[in-house]
DNA sequence: CGTTTAATTGAAAGCAGTCAAACTATGTGG
DNA sequence: CCACATAGTTTGACTGCTTTCAATTAAACG
């Protein structure tokens, strides 16, 4: 086990942990609480880039790149460890196993990028939630946070429109969908998985892009 | 400057470099043509991820997870250096800079991916195929292939299409549409971009998240 | 020069968006 | 603990961007 100099801090549903353009001195690691990415068009649209579990690391770009490329906030109220910008590169030159970790996760977040691009690009809206709501429930459960298709989903309907390139309205639309078809129950924001095969027919879904293995194979 | 083992290969367009769930024993550099990255949908939708020019890695997927999340292909006649697995590893872990470059490599790599996600799924199909048009310009350049809105696109329509989420007949109206407008010029693949502003406005394109001054600060 | 591959054009259909209003939760202060 | 305010969800009617299907033209290639 090693040690990273950090302090903590609490921040409240939807506060700016960095805003695009910045230069922050330090990089965060998520601890409780959930955390997304995102970008703005010109126009105002906004697209959620990546939605982040307690456990992973936000924004290396902080530590290693000159500007930030996204915004980061707070989805639910959170708890964050932020790293002094220089701390990270001296562990990782130090530690060849840090460095290569810090490469692990690196890539797994472009995988993931990937597989929501296609989502975005080449499914269907009813493919895409679909989609969602199956990468959330491994990822909650490989988190250690509940069993496999039985959680609260952390974000209101205009926030999963926009991971998914769609409007808070029709998701409403599809999410009473798929209730209606047996595939989800639902409780408020509590969502129960009822047939998961089905789900994931519907979803195109195939978990390799979670690289879930590769993750466990090297923690940070 | 630092030798890496490897061997030089030279591939025909369209051919794969890799195959989506395969795990290869090397990892792939570019030195001349072109190189996408692409996934499928399980209906048989293409998406291409990622464009690649000459001097980029391609792949440290594969010297660094344990299967490939997409597939490579040529986009042109191309060659590319293999470097076997282990040795991107090692000589990573020998030479800090090494382990720091292909780290900045990586993190650019996933800003491009946000961006392209953000096009697919918040910009309308004009303004996310000016946006393309306007990357591969800077892109282009950057790697010293020509002077800024002055080449040939290196793929056809379809390939465009499919970088884009769109169809082909679809990019092809688009096309005439910016022709008619005269945003660009065209002869055959050749384009040339006769209104730069313009056309950045309509793309909403802002270079930041291609962080050229990051890319020459690490060579690799 | 013939054959294959790529690009253009037109007409029609459909998925998801937009606008608007009603309804339901959630939360806060009196 | 209720009353009110705010935030989030549902539902309906209508619009429009992009796709689909199909046929033609142009370019590239051997």
């Amino acid at each position: 086990m090693l040690s990273l100099r950090h302090t903590v801090q609490t921040v409240e549903r939807r506060s700016y942990l960095v805003r695009e353009g910045e230069h922050p001195a330090e990089s965060r690691i998520v601890l409780s609480g959930f955390v997304f990415r995102q970008k703005l068009t010109g126009a105002g649209a906004r697209e959620i880039v990546s939605v982040h579990l307690p456990g992973e690391i936000v924004d290396l770009h902080n530590s290693f790149l000159t500007v930030a490329d996204h915004s980061i906030q707070a989805l639910t109220r959170a708890e964050v460890a932020l790293v002094p910008r220089a701390e990270l590169a001296d562990v990782a030159a130090r530690h060849i196993q840090v460095a290569r970790a810090l490469l692990v996760e690196t890539l797994i977040d472009g995988s993931i990028l990937k597989e929501w691009l296609l989502n975005a690009a080449r499914r269907n809206s009813s493919a895409r939630l679909a989609h969602l709501l199956c990468e959330l429930a491994m990822r909650l459960r490989a988190a250690g946070l509940g069993e496999l298709g039985r959680y609260r989903i952390p974000m209101t309907q205009e926030e999963l429109a926009d991971c998914l390139g769609l409007t808070q309205v029709h998701v409403s639309r599809l999410l009473s969908g798929f209730e209606k078809q047996g595939l989800i129950e639902r409780a408020g924001r509590d969502i129960g998985i009822s047939r998961w095969q089905p789900l994931v027919n519907l979803a195109d879904f195939d978990p390799t892009y979670l690289h879930l293995f590769d993750a466990e194979a090297y923690p940070a």
